[in-house]
RNA sequence: GGGACCGUGGUCAAGCUUGGUACGAUACGCGGUUUGGGUCCGCGUGAUCCCCGGUUCGAAUCCGGGCGGUCCCA
């Protein structure tokens, strides 16, 4: 059934093939009708802005909705903070995971698998990364009815599984670079909070290790990854910023850690990716060791980094999403356009037959459409279905469009439309494509940098945290300093900023004394 | 880590105070009707009322414990 989304497969076929999605509930309509009358309650004016309400007031209603309806993922999984992708959601995801790889596999990472299970002995050889870890992993300590002598984990992260096999890879210099990716399932034992797709207790990324014979390497690495990262991202049309992390909220056993933080319309940031240097500790723990151009055995150095798919297609999701569901960029839609046939009985022969010669001629420029013509449902039905699904372009062919040999499209994220002549059509949809691209870039962009603030003194900062912003001050570095902000507003130091310098503009916020960063506060998940 | 609220067909939801095996909507199936923004009608399907224990002749309802969820604060 999923593989009817999926580029790849050989006969993609129209939703008739597809059960699941001709079977949509109409749980959103509910919730859009109780949203209603409560904003006549409030407001006694039916004209009020109805997104305020889903999007930003009443974010957690409406995300937990969107999830369920436009079949994203199905949290009803029976074990808390594991949940279900299910296919269109899956399919996003899999567009997603395709752009990482492609841009990894283009640098020289490998593609490869390792096992779920990690031995006790190799976990715990680096003391940092134990330390960061620890509380939150989950243990096999049996097999049936005997208790193991060597007890496993359920990775949270590869490096220990990795650096034993890189350390048999590498004998010389020239084995070096090593680079490889993996796209898996990691496991974290979350304490409490999880949410589907933010935050679970088994979720879906990709991860990329490498080892390099110098400082400079891996430095370079960690440039050529934020690279990948940022051109996934920027296709998804998100806004972020890229923030070095302070010290002490660094990856365990790491020297410095990039992340990409997005917002979020409740407020909280959103941690979508990190890299990571890792300097020599994991190397000289793991003994990766290598013999240099002078017959001398050096220690490698290592990097990592990972793309968590859940969060960033809770991003795509929550950035571009309206009140009537999801509003996909064209490039992961798993179906970009989709034909709506207006069927008459008169000339329903000939509207027919109009939408399939439109579905085959966008079919052939590499369009994926689909051509709902199921005769069960009213266009209108299908016009909410499909927007909910956030499928980029509508295409209406009715009685009107077959005999004047023209389509009429509508934009999913203005519902703008347009009519074209049959001749333009595929020019025009590849233009609106890019047109629709460009105009969730700028509004995800504009939304972050609305949420941006400056702030000088606590009171202000405080105030700016309970408006949920995404607040710059000036620090003074010191650790104790950022514990103290966290304990007095309800944000904390995020970090500073990685792809553009910034300079301090006065003395840290809390202690006075001199500013050396300008820190970006937040809440987060 | 602390607190508040909640758990009833696939989904939403009434009933809970004042115990008597569950109102309804939507979905799903079949038939007909309709189709340029959620057609209408008929018939049918579908719930061990989250779990375990207690009180009781009798528990969705009261009590205890657990599991799960949402939100707020740290």
């Amino acid at each position: 059934m999923l593989s009817c989304f999926i580029e790849s497969f050989p006969h993609e076929e129209t939703i008739n093939c597809c059960p699941s999605l001709i079977a949509f509930p109409y749980l959103f309509k509910t919730l859009r009708h109780n949203l209603v009358e409560e904003e006549l309650d409030m407001t006694g004016n039916k004209s009020s802005n109805r997104k305020e309400l889903l999007a930003k007031d009443n974010f957690s209603e409406w995300y937990d909705n969107v999830l369920l309806e436009a079949k994203i993922v199905d949290d009803r999984y029976p074990v808390k903070g594991f949940s279900v992708y299910t296919g269109w959601g899956m399919s996003i995801a899999k567009r997603i995971i395709g752009m990482l790889e492609e841009g990894l596999e283009k640098n020289g990472n490998e593609p490869m698998q390792f096992p779920v299970v990690i031995p006790e002995d190799a976990f715990q050889k680096e003391e940092d990364h134990i330390e960061g870890f620890s509380g939150e992993v989950f243990w096999i300590t049996h097999a049936g009815e005997n208790e193991l002598e060597r007890k496993l984990i359920l990775r949270p992260t590869s490096e220990t599984a990795i650096y034993p096999m890189f350390k048999l890879w590498m004998r010389s210099h020239q084995d070096l670079p090593i680079r490889m990716h993996q796209t898996c399932n990691v496991y974290r034992y979350e304490t409490k909070a999880t949410r589907p797709l933010y935050r679970g207790r088994e979720f879906l990324w990709n991860e990329g290790h490498t080892a390099h014979v110098n400082y400079d390497d891996a430095e370079k690495e960690v440039k050529n990854a934020a690279k990948i990262y940022r051109s996934v991202y920027d296709r998804l049309g998100l806004s972020y910023i890229m923030l070095k992390r302070p010290d002490f909220d660094k990856f365990a056993g790491a020297d410095y850690s990039i992340a990409f933080d997005t917002w979020n319309p409740d407020g909280k940031v959103n941690q979508i990716g990190t890299v990571h240097q890792l300097g020599y500790n994991f190397a000289k723990a793991f003994e990766l060791t290598y013999e240099d151009p002078n017959g001398e055995q050096a220690t490698a150095i290592t990097t990592c980094y990972g793309m968590g798919f859940g969060r960033t297609l809770a991003a795509t999701i929550s950035h571009h999403g309206d009140d009537h569901g999801l509003v996909l960029p064209p490039k992961v839609a798993p179906k970009q356009l989709v034909i709506i046939p207006i069927l008459f009985k008169k000339k329903g022969e000939l509207t027919i037959n109009y939408a399939k010669r439109l579905e085959a001629k966008l079919q052939e420029a590499g369009i994926r459409v689909v051509l709902d013509d199921d005769t069960r449902f009213n266009p209108g039905d299908k016009y909410y279905k499909w927007e909910m699904y956030g499928v980029p372009l509508r295409l209406e062919v009715g009685p009107r469009e077959a005999e004047n040999k023209k389509a009429t499209l509508v934009r999913r994220d203005n519902f703008e439309k347009i009519q074209v002549e049959e001749a333009h059509l595929v020019d025009k949809v590849h233009e609106l494509f890019q047109e629709i691209f460009m105009n969730l870039k700028k509004k995800s962009k504009a939304k972050l940098d609305e949420l941006l603030a400056d702030a000088y003194n606590m009171d202000e900062l405080k105030s700016y945290m309970d408006e949920r912003r995404i607040v710059r001050v000036n620090w003074c570095g010191d650790a104790d300093c950022a514990m103290n902000i966290k304990d007095l507003v309800s944000g904390e130091i995020r970090g500073t900023r990685w792809d553009i310098e910034e300079k301090p503009t006065g003395n840290c916020i809390l202690c006075g004394d001199e500013g050396k960063y300008i820190a970006y506060v937040s809440r987060t998940y």
